[in-house]
DNA sequence: CAAATATTTCGATATTTATCGAAATATCAA
DNA sequence: TTGATATTTCGATAAATATCGAAATATTTG
């Protein structure tokens, strides 16, 4: 759960979020929409997948990277437990 | 938003919140659970505070923290939005 | 007013994090 | 196999963060 928070803790991260909500996306379309480098991108990726919001996979010489729900759903269940108190 | 996230990204404040589910309490209460100094408390409740996750009003010489639930339901919807749209 | 208590602010330090460019790795295409 | 493309890893740097002890501020109590 930390990583998962961690991960959530950068606007440029929860943008790619937002972009894999329509389906996935490579590593290279994902950084096509962000200014800073595919250094970086690749680094958020990283810590994205570590926090388990994003699955990832080769297609040749690509990586897709996917939306992972099931984590979203742990999340909102701790935020559920938080406001219905015990 | 950003604030919130990142007020989030913290265990010792992922439990502060914790505490506050069953009601409020005052910054010493909150300290006497954590093994850190005080000043460090109040540094995360100052961020808790930032983020919109809690109010505090003073009692005295006594500052109360509350678990604000509103700013809860935005998450949740940030959440759902993410999960479910387009 | 003076002492005691509650909380925060200050100044410093050690750790973590985001970013970069260059280099390495992997795959495809000619 | 050679050259091109996609992605990641590496090494470095600058900025942000958590923590601490000491000092400052505010309030209550004697």
């Amino acid at each position: 759960m930390n990583l998962t928070f961690k991960a959530l803790n950068d606007p440029t991260r929860r943008e790619i979020l937002k972009l894999l909500r329509k389906g996935e996306l490579t590593a290279g379309e994902i950084a096509d929409h962000f200014d800073i480098g595919k250094p970086s991108i690749s680094h958020h990726l990283d810590i994205l997948r570590r926090g388990e919001l994003v699955t990832s996979s080769k297609n040749g010489q690509f990586v897709v990277y996917t939306l992972n729900t099931t984590v979203l759903d742990d999340i909102m269940t701790w935020f559920i437990n938080l406001k219905n108190d015990e």
